[in-house]
DNA sequence: TCCTCCTCGTTACTCTTATCACAATAGGAA
DNA sequence: TTCCTATTGTGATAAGAGTAACGAGGAGGA
């Protein structure tokens, strides 16, 4: 039970390699190695492994890997096995983006209710859930054991909102309003900040740009 | 000229910089020292100050950084000072979620159409875009001069609407479907991965939850 | 004008992360 | 059963990123 700090990193690329065997499963492959995993996802077979080895070793010498096996192992290392409530608050297009989006259901996240302060959105039912009043978010939170909040809100609403959802209870936010948000330790805050992610993008176009401008002209003493 | 490589790490940072200078210059502070921000983004000065000289020395010693200069620097550096022409495919949830945020426009990112194969939604109009179909793409982006398209499509369809997309010109890729796209050395990809955000935090939630748990029991033997 | 203090830019150092290399070992064939 | 091959798990090494420390040089007050 030594209990070593897992690497913000290695769990970053988690996600990743389920979805890989998910998809090598899908081809009905029964073993994979790391090598061979390592050419399809363009990463070192040596990062592969040593992921892997984080949570135990999961391959066998002279074999490879279970693709069935590793693939349920990561599921239960990222704990999508089990099934975690969620509301999310906030019912416009990014709201329902997300409540349509299917395959979250299958990765164990049951999307138990929506929010919105909008009147006209209110009563709506989107994919089977009803568009509730924000008044009634903490009875709901703690009536339906709620673990995690999607906050598709504006950045001005977003803090109030997230000190009601952390003292009605909730142990996650997943953060889509373009702010930083304070809680306590022990609840977990993933942002996702979509116009920092445009951007990054912005930045790799225009340096992109640059490059393929500055090679063509005539250097200077070239 | 010694065209250094900025570090990835780096350029994933300035974006959040130039948010928080965006609200310093709000609450209409004139300077403010790498300490002063350190404290508000709640990293060291030595990161602040180090990344920013990867780009130029914009401070003064005895004085800090000009506000308004910082923030318009960075701008310069992730290129949102230029326009970029933006086509989004796939006009669901979540494309029109992007339509609808009207910032983008703020930071030079101007939507100039969106796509669909879904007949319903062709001829409709979002936020004064219409809503065209995807055979027209590509003429439509080169007559436009679209730099970037937003995928916010189904997996399965991804692929071969990047590649036409790429055909046609293309020179970034900001990619929402759930795989990775394969494109030319000269096209840049972003990728979105929502359900892989989804999953991180699932980890997060379950480790905090076991470290609670483990922390309460009489450990054996004190 | 001079002096002191403040804060940057930059170098040195530490810590983290990724890659390499190889011994250990299971599988499969003969 | 025994040998050979494939491939892991892991310790060593290299690369990268973050932090600390400090000299240089304006800013601002006396």
């Amino acid at each position: 039970m030594a209990e070593k700090e897992i690497s913000k990193a290695v769990i970053a690329r988690l996600p990743r390699y389920y979805r890989y065997l998910g998809e090598v499963l899908e081809e009905g492959v029964e073993r994979i190695s790391s090598n061979e995993l390592s050419l399809r996802m363009k990463v070192t077979a040596s990062q592969i492994r040593q992921d892997l080895n984080n949570f135990g070793g999961f391959g066998q010498q002279g074999y490879g890997y279970n693709v069935k096996h590793l693939y349920t192992e990561i599921a239960k290392i990222l704990g999508i096995n089990r099934q975690h409530n969620l509301v999310i608050i906030g019912a416009g297009n990014l709201g329902q983006a997300i409540a349509n989006y299917a395959n979250f259901e299958k990765r164990g996240f049951l999307i138990k209710g929506m929010f919105d302060i909008n009147p006209r959105l209110i009563g709506l039912v989107v994919r089977g859930v009803e568009i509730r009043s924000v008044d009634d978010l903490e009875t709901f939170v703690k009536d339906n054991e709620v673990q995690i909040a999607a906050l598709t809100i504006p950045k001005t609403k977003a803090p109030q909102i997230a000190d009601r959802l952390v003292k009605a209870g909730i142990k996650a936010i997943w953060n889509f309003a373009h702010t930083d948000l304070t809680v306590p330790d022990d609840v977990v805050v993933e942002n996702v900040h979509l116009s920092e992610s445009l951007m990054r993008l912005s930045y790799r176009v225009c340096s992109m740009q640059d490059k393929e401008e500055g090679k063509n002209p005539v250097q200077l003493d070239g």
